[in-house]
DNA sequence: AAGTGGTCTAGACCACGTC
DNA sequence: ACGTGGTCTAGACCACTTT
């Protein structure tokens, strides 16, 4: 006879179990790390790694002294997977596609400015249309600091999309995103054969490399785009 | 003369600047846990902590046998925090109040019972606008399974709204929440005070009790609404 | 002051997946 | 088959925060 080892998965499922059990509820302080590693038979390295994996999905409060405690409110993490636009498409089963519509180097307008700074060069504007089939996916518009990114004037973007390109090859530390909704401008609802105004889901990102912008991009998806994720 | 102690947060820090600085580039094999041990003069442990924590952020791929590998295609995680309407408009420094608008006992219609399935009582429908200051922020259509919460029809949803009581009191094990832009519709855009048409925020949140729906909500977001996060 | 979680260590065995 | 990451242990010390 010899017990099962005890794994922090299912140390994991245990205390998740209790909690939508509704043996332990919201607000309740559950047992010590030492008194869970008694009670399971391991030791308290294993029950910090299942009880820190479920304060870091929002089921959990843990404080030093003050103990660990089922989440009142419960902040759900959602967590989204941002993939490049290609594997996205060829995710849902259609042949990706894409043509860059404009290259230019040329000064940024003020919003731009404001948020890349002062740059040497002038950075370089791209726009992109994404289609999955013969069909428009998303309309991509891009800022590229030169300064950051010299040789991405030499590269060939018709094989490779800015995107996956600049992923490669450009160097960052740290970016930002923001989803928002907007009404389709009329451009944007000719390149994305829609109707002015049409809801379009909005994704913006702004990526530096230290203290300095890389890159500013935003990404118009068609109408029937949705980001969905489980928790 | 002593060395300072090794933390996992400088190794992910340093294997970050690694990767950031170009020194290993996206494909390349990294050294092991066993070499990095040695390198940086620590025990395995701390520095699968590090390299764990880079995979989960998609920095690294990592595999049994073949490796540790920096991330061709960083498939960047966005962690969203979703929090309780109440908290999101507080913290932005307005007065949070909301008010029931609809609050009724009925069959579902097709598309609501197709998620939800059979229930034995009918479900609970409720349309709820919340607020910001006077203005309209948010409004929320909701269906709630009574079979899995019965006593939410003696809930008093006019001091705390249902959302918040559905948390405290309902069980859930798990959830989907999808983001999706739509324009308003009439009756939405009256309700949120805007012009029909307009591009709204969409967030569709459907939870589960076991193989059990517990409530499915739809939450329309004004105008000016955006979701933000670092990565 | 004291209790609780946070982390590190050194060693061990295991599981998976590549070779 | 075997190398690499995945995990567990037992013990220790530390850091934070509340009492």
């Amino acid at each position: 006879m010899s017990a099962k080892r005890i794994t922090w998965q299912s140390l994991h499922a245990e205390v998740s179990r209790r909690i939508s059990d509704g043996l332990w509820k919201p607000g309740d302080l559950i047992p010590g790390e030492v008194d869970l590693a008694a009670e399971f038979g391991c030791a308290r390295a294993t029950v910090n790694r299942a009880l820190r994996q479920l304060a870091q999905e929002g089921f959990l409060d843990r404080r030093r002294k003050a103990g660990t405690r089922v989440a009142l409110h419960p902040v759900r993490k959602a967590t989204l997977d941002i993939s490049i636009t290609r594997r996205e498409v060829e995710q849902s089963g259609q042949v990706y596609s894409h043509k860059t519509l404009r290259r230019k180097q040329k000064s940024a307008p003020k919003h731009i400015q404001n948020i890349m700074g002062e740059t040497q060069a002038a950075p370089l504007y791209l726009t992109t249309l994404h289609q999955a089939g013969k069909k428009p996916f998303m309309y991509e518009t891009r800022w590229v600091n030169t300064d950051m990114v010299p040789n991405v004037l030499d590269a060939d973007l018709t094989q490779i999309s800015a995107n996956e390109w600049l992923v490669e090859n450009a160097l960052f530390s740290k970016g930002e995103i923001t989803f928002s909704a907007a009404n389709a401008s009329d451009a944007e609802a000719k390149i994305l054969n829609v109707a002015t105004g049409t809801a379009i889901f909005i994704i913006d990102r702004v990526t530096w490399n230290g203290p300095n912008v890389v890159t500013i991009v935003r990404l118009a998806y068609t109408p029937s785009f949705q980001m969905s994720t489980k928790i």
